[in-house]
DNA sequence: GCGACAG
DNA sequence: ATCTTGTCGC
């Protein structure tokens, strides 16, 4: 067993303390990215949109693709997603203001869901946005354990919460903002991004050899 | 022991 | 997450 279960729920025990929950950035923020992971055989593709937050135009895309070892366990999702995700936000170029990861943030039960695990990571202000239920109790809209608010579930069934440097107020609104669809829209569109390119393997229309080791990027919309 | 369990 | 067809509706 390659992938130490008790060792990893230690690592977010340790690092969970180190989460900042202020607004480490200027708000409004002037761009903003969204990252999502899709997955072919033992290969996970990141894929990170980046966009101007008042025009909510495509300011550019980026993926990137790894072999992945670890498997899927409920509360160590990081550890089998940052790798692609990391990946994907590093090849951007322009470095985002506030980064939004299709995962739980603070809403976990050792306060470091995959969001803002990456965000300690990158050193990037991150939002935890997830579309189903893991830990906490539902009180009339915040999702809390005992007295300690972890995070909100807004309508459509999607639920927000800290990921780093953000506050629970600043990344609910950030969410609303972007809410076009049931999910903000950095986020959907790097999850059909990622999707895109998986297919596109599949169809042999994309060389996935070729994006784990360069990368695609683009700048469409 | 039983049920729950992001992607 | 992934597999997988058609279908109903704006």
């Amino acid at each position: 067993m390659r992938f130490d279960v008790e060792k990893a729920k230690n690592v977010q025990t340790l690092l969970a303390p180190r989460i900042v929950e202020r607004d480490m950035f200027v708000y409004p923020p002037r761009n903003v990215a969204g990252v999502d992971v899709a997955y072919l055989e033992d290969y996970a593709i990141g894929a990170a949109v980046l966009m101007d937050y008042e025009g909510l135009y495509v300011i550019e895309t980026a993926v990137a693709a790894v072999k992945v070892d670890i498997p899927y366990v409920p509360t160590l999702l990081a550890f089998r997603e940052i790798p692609a995700m990391a990946k994907a936000v590093k090849r951007l170029r322009s470095r985002p203001d506030v980064l939004l990861v299709d995962a739980h943030g603070k809403i976990h039960p050792r306060r470091l869901g995959a969001a803002s695990h990456l965000g300690l990571i990158l050193g990037i202000p991150t939002i935890g946005v997830a579309k189903k239920h893991l830990y906490g109790r539902d009180l009339g809209g915040n999702i809390v354990n005992g007295n300690e608010i972890l995070g909100r579930k807004l309508d459509r069934g999607i639920y927000v919460s800290v990921g780093h440097m953000v506050s629970l107020d600043t990344a609910v609104k950030i969410v609303e903002k972007l809410r076009l669809y049931s999910l903000p829209e950095p986020v959907r569109r790097a999850h059909k991004l990622a999707d895109k390119v998986k297919n596109m393997v599949k169809l042999g229309e994309l060389d996935l050899e070729k994006i784990v080791d360069e990368g695609l990027n683009g700048v469409f919309s």
